[in-house]
Parts: C-alpha cells; sequence; structure tokens
DNA sequence: CGGCTCATTGATGTAGCTCAAGCCTGGTGG
DNA sequence: CCACCAGGCTTGAGCTACATCAATGAGCCG
C-alpha cells in the first residue's frame, strides 16, 4: 500500500491548483497522495457560480462530482404544491454529490457565490475503488451529515420560532469559523449566507417570523443586526440559552 | 478475494442460527461468506426486548453493535426541559449501532417488543476491516437513513398535522410491507409498532392532535381503524394525496 | 371489580401564518 | 449628483392550526 501521507512530505509534487485547497486538509483530498491529486486535477475544473443557481435537480443524473471551496449550497425539497424546504447545506470542504447514486433525490442550489471544485463522476468513482481511504472519508461526512440532519429534526420538530433562529445563528456561526467553539467571551461578526426567505426555508418557518425573532434577539441583547445580513453575537451563552439544546 | 457469494452455494456451512436471517439476504450479513458468518455467530448473541427498554443512552461508550431481527427501535433526542423528538426509527434488519463512533449523539430505546443480535464492537471492526464489502453495505444503509431524515426534515417543516400523519401511515407500511409499492388496489391492514405518544414524538406533534388527525383520515375512508393500534389502508391513492408529497 | 394504561373527544388559548403596508439599501439612469 | 426603482427586510393587525387543559371511554390485568 502507498503511503497515504506522502502529500505532508513532497509538498512540490501536490498540483498548484490544490496546494492551498482547504478540501486537501479537512476535505476528501486530505486522502490523496500527490500522485493521486495529479491524476484528479487535470480532470478537474474550478468554477464560479452565481448566488440562485440550480447545480442539480431531484431526479437528474449527475456526470460530475465537486468540492464546495467557498459559498453554502442549500439542498432543497419542495411539495406539490410549492411550499419548499431546505434539508440541507453544504459548506466547505464539502463535498458534494451523492456517492454510489446516479440521481440525486433533492434539489441542489447556491444560497450565495459558490466556488466549486468539479470531477468527472467516472474519475471519482475509480479513485474510491483504488483508495479504501476516499470511501472512509466519504462515509465520514455522510455519517456528519446525518448527525447534523437529526439535529435538524429536533429543532424542527420540537423547538419554538425564536429557539430555531437562534440554533440557526450558531449552526451558522460554528460552520463559518468553527474556532470558536470555546472563545465564549469574544463577540463575533460574521456574514449570513442565507437571506431571509432561505433561513425560513431552512427553519420551516415564515421569512416575517424569521425577521420578528430576529428583532427580538437583538432586543434581548443576545445579538446585534450590524447590516441585516450581517451578525454579531454579543452574549454566546445567552444565545445557546435560548437556543434550548443542552 | 475470497468468494463472496459462497453462502448461497454452501449453505449447510452456514451456523445454524443465521440461515433464515433476515439480516443475511436484505441486511449486512449478506456480503459475508460461510466461513465469516460462522466466526461471527459464535460471539453473537440474540436477546430480546420489553418494549420500552433503553438501548444506549446518548454519550454512552457501546461495546456492542446489533442488528434489529424483529420490531422497532426509536432513537429520540431530548432538550433541557424534557421535549423529545424521535429523529430515527430503526426495522429490521438494520443496523444498530453508530459504524465508527464510540459514542451515539442519540438515546435508542425499544419502540415495541425488539429482538436483537448483538456483536461485540471488537469482532465487528476487526470484519469491516478485512471485507471491504462489509463497509459498503453499512455505508448504503447510512445513505438510506440520511436520504429518510431528509424527507422527514420536510415532513416537520412544512406539512400540516393531517399530512404528517398520512404520511407516517405510509412509511409504517411501507416498512413493514415493502412489496406492496405498486399493489395500490388491495387495502392492506397492520399494526402501528408505535403508541400514540411515540408517533405524536416523531411527528412533532401532541398525542391529541395524532389521534384527531387519525378519526379525520378515518372519516375521509381513507383508511380504518380496526383497534387502534391495527389500521387498514383502504384507499392508498387517497392517503398519498393526503401525504401531500409528490 | 377496581385500578391501570392508552386512546378519544371537547373547550379554550396562543404561536406563528397570512395579508398588507411601509422602509431601507444598493443599483441604474438621467 | 440626485431621482428613481426594485428587491429584500421590517412591522402591524387579524386569523387559524395546533397546543393545552381536562374529562371521558375502552381494553387489560391482578
Amino acid at each position: 500500500m502507498r503511503d497515504r501521507h506522502a502529500s505532508a512530505v513532497n509538498d512540490e509534487d501536490v498540483p498548484a491548483l490544490c496546494r492551498q485547497c482547504e478540501a486537501r486538509h479537512r476535505g476528501i483530498c486530505g486522502v490523496l497522495t500527490a500522485a493521486d491529486l495529479r491524476v484528479l486535477s487535470q480532470s478537474s475544473s474550478q468554477k464560479l457560480y452565481d448566488k440562485g443557481t440550480t447545480l442539480v435537480a431531484a431526479g437528474d443524473t449527475n456526470e460530475h462530482y465537486a468540492n464546495v471551496l467557498e459559498g453554502v449550497v442549500k439542498l432543497t425539497k419542495t411539495l406539490r404544491d410549492g411550499r419548499q424546504q431546505i434539508v440541507g447545506l453544504q459548506f466547505a470542504p464539502d463535498f458534494l454529490g451523492r456517492a454510489m447514486a446516479k440521481t440525486s433525490p433533492v434539489d441542489a442550489a447556491t444560497a450565495s457565490q459558490v466556488k466549486l471544485c468539479r470531477f468527472p463522476r467516472a474519475v471519482i468513482e475509480r479513485l474510491i475503488n483504488e483508495v479504501p481511504e476516499l470511501q472512509g472519508r466519504l462515509f465520514g461526512q455522510v455519517l456528519g451529515q446525518l448527525d447534523e440532519a437529526r439535529d435538524w429534526i429536533l429543532t424542527l420538530g420540537r423547538k419554538t420560532a425564536s429557539e430555531k433562529v437562534a440554533s440557526f445563528l450558531l449552526l451558522i456561526e460554528h460552520h463559518i469559523d468553527p474556532t470558536s467553539c470555546d472563545a465564549e467571551g469574544q463577540p463575533t461578526t460574521f456574514e449570513l449566507p442565507l437571506s431571509r426567505s432561505d433561513i425560513a426555508d431552512f427553519l420551516g418557518l415564515t421569512l416575517e417570523t424569521v425577521s420578528r425573532q430576529m428583532t427580538r434577539l437583538r432586543q434581548s441583547g443576545a445579538i446585534s443586526i450590524v447590516h441585516s445580513r450581517t451578525i454579531t453575537i454579543r452574549d454566546k451563552a445567552l444565545l445557546k440559552e435560548l437556543a434550548g439544546d443542552d
């Protein structure tokens, strides 16, 4: 078996494209050797998408997989009569595209501007067979998504509107800045990657209710709203309290 | 590589315990050889649990994995103040116990009487490394659970109470009798493995609302309630209509 | 038979939806 | 440079679906 950590030592062999790519560390490319990366990067292409672009529609056969490098991709489901629900969010460096299935059960669209690194399906699938660690990494990502989905089920089923919004803010902050897990003292400011209407679709609420709960959170002193999309968490402990979960 | 389908031909080599086990066909044991099964069955034990037994509590380190052979296991999450939500249901022949993680993020309890086939964690983990197909099978199960979780997110976030109950009945019927996918003409009768209160915890409703919606579904002619726990679906097309999804 | 648990049904309250009106903010063109 | 417009956000008033509280009923076991 090849040394799966060669990439750490032979950094000059790593394709320029991959060298400072987030997916090479926290993402799935972290288990690939410099040689693997060279092969992969030859057939991969980075691409920028505007906010609101549909990436794949439910039922489509998708000829590409991709890593999310920047921005947020929303996975949605829609009922006959148009009611819509976001069932998942993908942040960098998540892997996009359902492993081992030709068709997607969800729509995928960009929630913000998004940069993807796209690979042809065949290349990835060959690589999965050659590199068992790659399957393991993908498995790990799916397990993580399942955990998030289950947390979200609790939120949707049992929390009040303001608890939902508080939980959402914590979720976004955690994804945007995973380091700030414990630094509860400092206020942190960040930009929401979703519109009020997207947030509503994520939380199973209406956009009016989201808006009202945001101002209530502001009034409580937990957050302040710098600029409608940019939020600062002033009192993280309080926000967690208001989010309700333990 | 050993012949992974040997179990089909050398049936006499298969341990008696496994011979008519559902997990050997649709479950994860389907990728194991007779030899694997013999090793595994030596350290495995079947066990029957009463309704309402806690199998693992969230945060526990769990020294056993298991296959569900009969009954339904509910995975729940609870908020500080006691509000509870079922975040997953496991039917036979699902594999129970989070692969590749020592602690569970959820509580697991029996919703009905349950029969498990339990394996020590170490044995399963060795087998996963030896048999790549086993990891693939587990991966497949987790992907299926993710799909179910996302369907449920849509249901929780965007459906009305009666749509939720209708969806639930279809879900249970599908799990109990997967054959009846298309035989929409015939009425089918089955036993609900969950109490009204469990159904409410699954749907993010109160048990009173569940009860009311059940009688409304009965009044609409979609179902009839033979015995509070035993339901017959009289008009599946109508029930699907009432469930709302496409 | 009384004492369980579980399910149904009713009466009332309320969180969040709906409809509707204003309000920023950023972009575009005169 | 300002005037205007459009899209996203906020705020308000009233309504409805579901929760809550409470009583009754039906099977089941000791």
